[in-house]
DNA sequence: GTGCAAAAGATCGTATACAATTTCATCGCT
DNA sequence: AGCGATGAAATTGTATACGATCTTTTGCAC
């Protein structure tokens, strides 16, 4: 799928070094192995990939317009650190256009979309049960999968490359203000929402939806966190 | 709103050098003075606004992720030629946020707001009964305002610089399939729908929304313009 | 005159170099 | 000791340089 997606858009457009560093940096911080905040200098990523910094200017400049890093001019990249109000926005847009896609995506899917989206959802599963950071991680990746899928087959590439933010940004989200160990995504709702796509209650599914990405915000705790400075965090 | 908008998101990120270009390079395709198809070469645009390459590459590049120009490798910049497709994906997107952001913008809309819109409006119909050619790029900018500030309204960013994506490439498309002489939008259905925002009556107001929408495209010709090589168009 | 091949020209891809700005440590003063 | 100023180090902003790829022209054979 995710070839497909990258297929689609480009051929011969690839840009290709800095557009890998881009994907290389991304996908760290979707799958939190870079924590929000963490400074991201030029030279750091250049040597990093053994590229010039020219590159891994690009890269990180391409990374500030998905909203992934912040740059501050004179100052440097850091890994984008989404306020609460930025939280909720985030939540907003997808309560906003998830119904929408997931409407064209019930008109155009086929068989064949179905089982691979049970297929994801089976996977999902199975790292779910399993141990590790490794898994831990496959899994976050597996749950955004879901909603990106639907996006995908929707047929919209426009409304996709919007959901591939919205997702990405998200894991950002849940990394900072998420409280439960548990996994990003309640796993059962995915399927609950593949079956009433399938028995072609539309309606039903939006209403799933929605109610499944209430259920992530529910899990954020979207208070502002002044960052403690030093004083106040050893004065207890 | 332009102003405010800018303010919003940057303070001091302001990447000065490539942002003004970009910014300039975009209004000058939003308001078509720059055709789909022209080649924008590095050098060129750096010669044009007395700046290195770099920074002209950085404005392009910027510009390829708005989809309003598309790169190719090794061989150039050119402003973005939509195809077919990718122009009905545009208003499909169109169709399934602008409904949602107008609800957004209902809720949270302030009298000085409506103030505002009512201005807008005004404005816009004062240059379509102007002649020029500078009042027509101003139109066709101002209609498409009027969908920007209700993004704004509704006070969420992320729909708001996805709004500004949206109307930016709408506008290409029109440039290039669009038929009647008559300007992008219908500026009296701008009207109804604030009417029926102003008097609470939203599902209306989305149906006009809806309605405005299909007849932007309606005035379109989406049919494939195979290039008509030099021969065709000389043998009739 | 037509068609192909090779070289010249133009344009992009990437690296490096230098200037401007910020950050941080050091020093002196209160 | 605390606080502000000054200078060095680090980092980004921008320009230039060189190599790679594509385009176009030129020239030769047919």
């Amino acid at each position: 799928m995710k070839s497909a997606a990258k297929a689609m858009q480009a051929e011969d457009t690839a840009e290709t070094g800095a557009q890998q560093i881009r994907d290389a940096i991304r996908e760290a911080i979707v799958e939190r192995r870079l924590s929000p905040g963490t400074k991201l200098s030029e030279s750091d990523v250049g040597n990093l990939f053994k590229v010039s910094r020219t590159l891994a200017r690009a890269a990180l400049q391409a990374l500030s317009y998905e909203g992934l890093v912040s740059v501050e001019k004179n100052r440097g990249a850091f890994v984008a650190y989404p306020s609460p109000e930025e939280a909720r926005q985030i939540f907003a847009a997808r309560r906003l256009v998830e119904p929408g896609i997931l409407r064209e995506a019930a008109a155009r899917i086929t068989p064949a979309d179905v089982k691979q989206l049970k297929q994801l959802l089976l996977e999902e599963g199975r790292l779910m049960s399993e141990r590790g950071q490794t898994a831990r991680r496959a899994e976050i990746k597996a749950s955004g999968d879901f909603h990106l899928m639907l996006a995908e087959i929707s047929g919209n590439a426009i409304m996709q490359r919007f959901m591939e933010e919205l997702v990405a940004r998200s894991s950002l989200v849940i990394a900072l203000y998420g409280q439960s160990t548990a996994s990003s995504c309640g796993h059962s709702e995915h399927g609950d929402i593949i079956s009433a796509i399938e028995s072609k209650e539309l309606d039903r599914a939006c209403q799933l939806m929605l109610h499944h990405i209430a259920h992530i915000e529910t899990d954020l705790d979207l208070r502002e966190r002044k960052s403690l400075g030093l004083k106040e965090a050893f004065e207890l």
